[in-house]
DNA sequence: CGTTCAGTTGACTAAGGTCAATTCCCGTGG
DNA sequence: CCACGGGAATTGACCTTAGTCAACTGAACG
């Protein structure tokens, strides 16, 4: 809790009085590895700070999973095209190891725009903050070829490598498991 | 202008007060057919909404180029990373037919968010706006082979087809004119 | 009529996908 | 302690599709 409330300081001031408004407004929740925040036909009802774990996202087309990213300890993590809008999702948010999450309901948040200050301006700037990495995301897609991506991601979250199976990053980068390994071989062979 | 605060009202509530104080914000720019809103180096100063004409936002990748988006009447249109924290873009927008454009500053619109009554909410809510569609394309690069892509450019923006030249889609739709080119053939023979 | 540039078409290349076999790793049970 | 089972990762052969390079067509414009 001690973490989200920085994490919130890092965007907006808060008061002495509205830092006491945010504990209740959250509330814990744990998720074992393989467990679902999202799953497919359901809403997104929270937005999520991680305490502790590690969480991907991700869609399923036809059997075919399609990770669009990780969230690991002190993000804030959430499927806002449901959130926003409250209404049925296509995705899944599921955990990779145990998880601890403080949550906020949508009525919540309307309840902290409402009572803190700067409320709204922390909304902006948190969508912001995630919409810039959705652009940078986007960018790399357009522009840079699979091997690049990789090791892009390795330099990114050189912590979370170690912590994600590989046929995961593969359909991160936007490959297969198989065509991941070739590229890593590749690589290994430059040095 | 009128359409401006139109569309500005179909976000948030606007006083008859607040709506006087739109018009000074904002002023109109013209520009002509290969003009630039913004380019390499340069910093997005403004957020734009498009009274008339067409517009493309694209990278340049050693010589070649990636269209991110068109935009055309009635829509915002800005280069939010760069304009957001205004530092120096690597982009380009520019207008592709004669263009009037009603722009407001970053300090303009830090202005709005402090005398309009729901103004932050706005900047919420259009940047939501913005997040969603690039939420949309990215899932579409992530899941969705150059044909249906293309197909869907085709769906969404129908009138805009013919005012854009193909090299331009090619480019949107992440492939070579040559390519294009193909797939069309390929779609045509289908009917 | 010739220049120019968008668009098409053809031959070939490169890179990821697919299918299948094999190896590696790790945990379980005999 | 070792043998086995199962999923992850690798490797090989072949396929598919976009990229590349280059030639050609066609329409617009002076």
């Amino acid at each position: 809790m001690e973490a989200l409330i920085n994490t919130i300081k890092s965007f907006i001031r808060l008061s002495p009085e509205e830092e006491q408004l945010i504990p209740p407004l959250f509330s814990e929740i744990k998720l074992g590895t393989g467990e679902y925040l999202l799953e497919e036909g359901g809403i997104c009802r929270v937005i999520a700070f991680v305490s502790e774990g590690l969480l991907r996202f991700y869609t399923n087309n036809d059997g075919e999973e399609k990770t669009g990213f990780f969230s690991s300890e002190h993000e804030f993590l959430s499927y806002y095209p449901s959130f926003l809008t409250q209404t049925v999702s296509d995705k899944y948010i599921q955990a990779l190891e145990p998880t601890k999450l403080l949550v906020i309901t949508y009525d919540q948040l309307q309840d902290f725009y409402a009572r803190v200050q700067e409320g709204e301006r922390f909304g902006r700037l948190a969508i912001e903050q995630v919409y810039l990495s959705a652009i940078k995301q986007l960018d790399s897609f357009y522009t840079d070829p699979p091997e690049k991506r990789y090791q892009q991601f390795l330099d990114s979250y050189p912590k979370l490598v170690q912590r994600i199976p590989q046929y995961y990053i593969a359909s991160y980068v936007g490959i297969k498991p198989q065509s991941l390994s070739r590229i890593r071989n590749r690589l290994a062979k430059k040095h």
